[in-house]
RNA sequence: GGAGGGAUGGCAGAGCGGACGAAUGCGCUGGUCUUGAAAACCAGUAUACCCGCAAGGGUAUCGUGGGUUCGAAUCCCACUCCCUCCGCCA
């Protein structure tokens, strides 16, 4: 959620930093709504202080045995019904505008380089080499079918196209990855894991800026009204939803593991082989609670500690920074890592990392007090993959395939899985 | 799923139709005292919105939403959450 004294006091800035995201918004309706709320207020407002004024008079009076004329509260009772009329024009009207506000998207940086979709993002840069190998590289559904540690028509029996199963080493490697990720995170980055739902109440997904715009993309259990998470960022934002924290407590660092369940409609037909994009997949998931003052640091931080795994993994990845029409409806700023798969020959995104600034914050209301005495403000919240696991999975299984068939296993996740290849 | 109890400020806890944004205690902040600290004493200590350049003023909020009333923390209705017991269950 943008705020909406901004959109009253600058209207221009918010105009043109919607449209170099590619999004056409004069904010008229929003600010005549706006307008009449106030408006409405004010007269609603000097009616109750009447009101209270009068009503404490009559409590005196009849407490001191005086008596009161009837007629002054048949007019009291006009009074009381001219205040909920009002009362309820302006709950209508900030329904209005709260829809209205919560529709648009987060402020791009100023720094943000302006495009238009991903063709327009620039790659900052690449860490390692494409590698070379000497003999026919295999994608990963079919080494996985191979040595028998993926099964997609099984996965497909049970719930449907995009879900598969894991089997033998491969549900091992899948485990290894994430207790590996978070035990690197929590020992060497200082974050804290915290084990969270992955089921959601309405406001909280609304919180982390999921809904109302994007429900087509989320599984809805009906029944219980709850929403199943697409990351673990959604109820990690709403961890301190509502709360006041203090200076001291900031800045929170969060990972948690969980699986991601995504509808992915309108991704319908892209690539539909393998274990790149499915309804549900586990995910690391890094998660930054911080002082407005220190997030665009942050994010680099954030950044860097994703790119450590590629690192440690031995994993060849380039930095693409998202452009202002790519980057998500709540972030300010985004990096994607992309790592390279030998097998189906192509960059693989494995983590986005943005800088949300304020936006999750307003909407779910998570604040902080700069000192004991300043009014609260809002904090900045930051998210990123750390990593999502089918895609490390695959780059693995293709970058790590030997001439034999096999596959060897990266050092760091030996101890982890306990083998040191898959044939 | 069945039966009961509960939800008040940072915490504990009073209040059960008017003087209550709310007693009291604790905590916290500032001050006095002290070489310093503790203790004691004094003062302050919620959030949002609206008007205002500001100083300041107004409105709302006692789990949430509705109702009764000139007036609701207090009465009525619905919902949510928490606790206890019984049943069921990984």
């Amino acid at each position: 959620m943008i705020s909406i004294d901004l959109i009253r006091n600058n209207p221009q800035l918010v105009i043109d930093a919607l449209a170099n995201r590619g999004e056409s918004n004069s904010l008229e309706d929003i600010l005549s709504l706006d307008e009449s709320r106030r408006k409405n207020i004010i007269e609603n407002d000097e009616l109750k202080r009447h009101r209270n004024e009068v009503s404490k008079s009559i409590g005196e009076r009849r407490a001191n045995g005086q008596d009161v004329d009837p007629s002054e509260i048949e007019v009291m009772k006009t009074v009381g019904e001219k205040i909920s009329s009002l009362d309820n024009d302006i709950k209508e009207l900030e329904t209005t505008i709260n829809d209205l506000l919560s529709r648009i998207p987060n402020l791009p940086d100023t720094q943000v380089p302006i495009g238009k979709d991903e063709n327009d993002n620039p790659i900052t840069r690449q860490h390692g080499e494409i590698p070379q190998y000497s003999f026919a590289l295999e994608p990963h559904w079919d080494i996985g079918e191979r040595l028998d540690i993926i099964d997609l028509p099984r996965g497909a029996k049970l719930s449907g196209s995009r879900f598969y199963s894991l089997k033998g080493l491969g549900s091992k490697l899948e485990r290894a990855l994430i207790a590996w990720m978070l035990d690197y995170h929590t020992d060497k980055h200082g974050y804290t894991e915290v084990s969270v739902p992955y089921m959601v109440r309405q406001d909280i997904i609304f919180g982390s800026g999921n809904l109302p715009k994007f429900g087509d993309n989320l599984y809805h259990d009906h029944e219980d009204d709850l929403w199943l998470i697409p990351t673990a960022e959604v109820p990690i934002t709403g961890l301190h939803k509502d709360e006041i924290l203090e200076m001291s407590e900031l800045p929170k660092y969060y990972v948690a593991h969980t699986p991601c369940f995504r509808r992915e409609q309108a991704a319908a037909g892209r690539d539909t082989r393998g274990i790149k994009r499915v309804h549900q997949f586990h995910k690391v998931e890094m998660y930054k609670i911080v002082d407005p003052e220190t997030s665009n640091q942050e994010l680099y931080s954030l950044l860097n500690d994703a790119e450590d795994i590629c690192k440690e993994l031995g994993l060849t990845y380039r930095i693409v920074q998202l452009c202002t029409g790519d980057i998500s409806f709540v972030s300010a700023k985004s990096f994607d890592i992309e790592v390279w798969a030998a097998g189906c020959e192509e960059w693989l995104e494995v983590s986005t990392c943005s800088n949300c600034t304020d936006f999750q914050a307003r909407r779910t209301s998570l604040r902080y007090k700069p000192d004991a005495k300043a009014r609260p403000q809002f904090v900045h919240t930051l998210n990123g993959s750390g990593l999502a696991i089918p895609r490390i999975l695959i780059a693995i299984l293709e970058n790590y395939q030997q001439e034999d068939g096999t596959i060897l296993i990266p050092e760091v996740l030996r101890p982890y899985t306990g083998f040191d290849t898959i044939s």
